[in-house]
DNA sequence: TAGGGGTCTATAT
DNA sequence: TAGACCCCTA
């Protein structure tokens, strides 16, 4: 979120800049950034579990970008959420949940295109999607990083240590960690907006030799920052005008003069504010970062700087006692919050010179931060000699891999592996997506069951597990109907001759199916298993709730006129609660599988498609237009729904 | 009237 | 996440 208003109100310490202007130096840059916008152009492939690597690709671009100026990225990732950003965190899951909601509900009025605006901002970047991205970089030798906690401070220690001179990112944040040189709005045309911390005061109003870092940090959390909200009624322009009036640094008596100094009689500043603002600060100072030089974790600020006292650091994360943890966590080797180890990368690795990357691909010649050798005075060194043409990383041979290790890697990457299979078994209500069978199949049984901590760790709302009711279409002339795109008579026979048992599968998915506060990634979703198709079925529920969008007569009339065999089923998979969850369907041979009592045939002209009840006899006017109506068909084959009779 | 707060929109291809 | 826009309040 940062803070709101910072970047315009930092507009004299700002200035445009081109990335030619950076040749020869080392940006830090906070990839989630880049990771949110790529995920933007293929949500909806993501929601709708299609394989993709688009998200991938936009990072490489901007990757690509910078090693064309003959500038050395290094890519900071986030860890671990910090506990001073859980109310950020909860908001963020709200919004993402109302976002599903909100698409559900404009699904079922048939406003497809806004119904997939707000799908875009359900899907969220994980751990599993970054690494992705880093072992892509692996391969052109680019550096990666994942913070402990947050990439802002990470970045800022690298922008201290010099390691990097500048720093990429959208958050403005980074200010308050103490960047230097922060690039924010970079485009792919290589320009962005500059900020530079030598010139904070400009931008504060006052001159050089009253102004101090610490009262432009402390301005900034007063109007509102990440880990402490306002007070009510202040904001940049009067947090700034109190730092100014004030000459006190105890902030714990500064802060309850703001009433005074602001002239906001009504104002309260309790003790709690108070030591809230404490922590806060001590959170943007001492926050953990990992040194990569000395391969440890270390706070960004020593306490004994500031000298802070460590009740302050609550919420500045904790140390990690492992260090091989810590490293590979740093590495990106490690899921971030359950700690498992997702893959066995290292920097000394002999094998990494073994696997040539693909022609396409190109290696950087720059330093590694995780070179035994590295220094950043090597690296000023390195910047200037323009005429170094060999790849500099060095590796040694290290005996690291033990057995254990790998067979732990094994058996994550066999997760990985069933996780790949649903991501096939989901193109299925892609319609027209010719299903692969994976090799894998007949030993799905062997899958490890995910872990409790992973099902904390979902997060793609859309994502689907076995446990969820499916869709399909099983009629041909409908699904075309439904998608033509995807469903073309080119397609292979094996689509229209599927067995049964293939479409039993499918129907065990559904987008929007029961799910947890937290959502996960179809991709990578740890927790899939493959079941049988008996097993599946048993796990079909009950429907709770519905969502219907109503078919009008022509519609219906259209559909029969395909084909007279249409059977629509709606099965909830929403929780209970969620008075606007999304049902999905299930061809008629699956219809069985359900209460009774939950299906209600209903005549062709009273048909109800979709996802709610309808709540107004308008919904139900036969007059709806055609047009309309079947762009909501098309939205909802999209995710996988199907016609069935209204429940009720 | 200045400024804070809430809502909505664009971001990619 | 930031910016535009609008509304409310002191």
């Amino acid at each position: 979120m940062g803070i709101t208003g910072l970047i315009p109100f930092l507009e004299k310490a700002s200035a445009k800049v081109h990335l030619k202007d950076l040749g020869g130096s080392t940006v830090a840059v906070d990839t989630y950034c880049w990771l949110h916008k790529g995920v933007f152009g293929c949500a909806e492939k993501l929601a709708r579990g299609e394989e993709t690597d688009i998200y991938v690709q936009y990072c490489l671009k901007y990757v690509q970008m910078l090693i064309s100026y003959d500038i050395k990225p290094i890519l900071v990732f986030d860890g671990q959420h910090l506990p001073a950003k859980a109310l950020t965190e909860q908001r963020r899951r709200e919004s993402r949940q109302q976002s599903k909601k909100r698409a559900a509900e404009l699904l079922r009025l048939g406003r497809v295109e806004e119904a997939r605006s707000q799908m875009r901002r359900c899907v969220d970047v994980t751990h599993e999607m970054a690494l992705r991205l880093i072992q892509e970089c692996r391969l052109r030798h680019v550096d990666c990083i994942v913070a402990p906690y947050e990439a802002d401070a990470q970045m800022a220690w690298l922008n201290k240590q010099n390691i990097a001179q500048y720093i990429i990112t959208e958050d403005s944040d980074l200010t308050l960690f103490g960047g230097q040189k922060i690039i924010f709005k970079l485009d792919l045309n290589g320009t962005g907006l500059l900020v530079d911390a030598q010139k904070l005061h400009l931008a504060m109003g006052c001159k050089e030799e009253r102004y101090h870092f610490d009262k432009f940090r402390r301005m900034c959390i007063m109007s509102g920052c990440d880990y402490l909200d306002s007070l009510p009624g202040i904001g940049l322009a009067k947090a700034c005008k109190f730092m100014l009036k004030t000459e006190q640094d105890d902030m714990r008596i500064a802060l309850r003069k703001i009433p005074q100094y602001l002239n906001m009689r009504n104002l309260e500043v309790d003790d709690e504010y108070i030591e809230n603002f404490m922590k806060a600060e001590a959170t943007f100072k001492h926050m953990y970062i990992y040194n990569p030089l000395e391969r440890r974790m270390e706070r960004l600020c020593a306490l004994e700087d500031y000298k802070t006292d460590e009740s302050y650091c609550s919420n500045a994360g904790t140390l990690l006692p492992d260090s091989e943890m810590a490293f590979h966590l740093a590495l990106g080797n490690l899921n971030p919050f359950t700690l498992k180890r997702l893959d066995n990368w290292h920097p000394e690795q002999v094998s990494a010179l073994k696997s040539a990357p693909a022609k396409h691909v190109k290696r950087t010649k720059h330093k590694s931060i995780w070179q035994a050798n590295y220094n950043t005075t090597e690296l000023k060194e390195d910047n200037e000699k323009t005429t170094q043409t060999t790849c500099a990383l060095y590796f040694k041979k290290v005996d690291f891999v033990g057995q254990t290790i790998n067979a732990e890697i094994e058996a994550n990457q066999r997760q990985e592996l069933a996780k790949h299979t649903e991501a096939e078994l989901h193109s299925m209500y892609s319609f027209g997506v010719k299903r692969k069978r994976s090799p894998s199949e007949s030993s799905c049984n062997s899958t490890p069951p995910a872990s409790p901590a992973q099902s904390k760790s979902r997060h793609n709302p859309f994502a689907k597990d076995l446990q969820r009711s499916p869709v399909v279409c099983k009629n041909g002339s409908l699904l075309r109907l439904l998608s033509p795109n995807k469903s073309s008579p080119s397609k292979s026979t094996e689509e229209r001759t599927r067995p049964e048992t293939t479409r039993v599968n499918a129907i065990k998915r559904s987008i929007f199916a029961k799910e947890q506060v937290e959502v996960r990634s179809r991709f990578f979703s740890t927790q899939t298993q493959r079941s049988e198709p008996k097993e599946m079925e048993s796990k079909i529920k009950e429907p709770e709730d519905t969502i219907e969008v109503i078919e009008s007569p022509a519609e219906g009339k259209s559909v029969v006129e395909t084909n007279n065999n249409v059977d629509i089923v709606l099965l909830s998979s929403c929780e209970s609660d969620d008075s606007s969850s999304l049902t999905a369907t299930l061809p008629s041979s699956q219809e069985a599988a359900l209460p009774i009592t939950t299906v209600e045939k209903l005549p062709p002209s009273a048909r109800r498609v979709g996802l709610s009840k309808p709540k107004t006899s308008k919904r139900s006017n036969p007059n709806t237009k055609t047009v309309k109506s079947d762009e909501s068909q098309t939205k909802l084959s999209m995710f996988g729904f199907q016609k069935r009779p209204v429940l009720k």
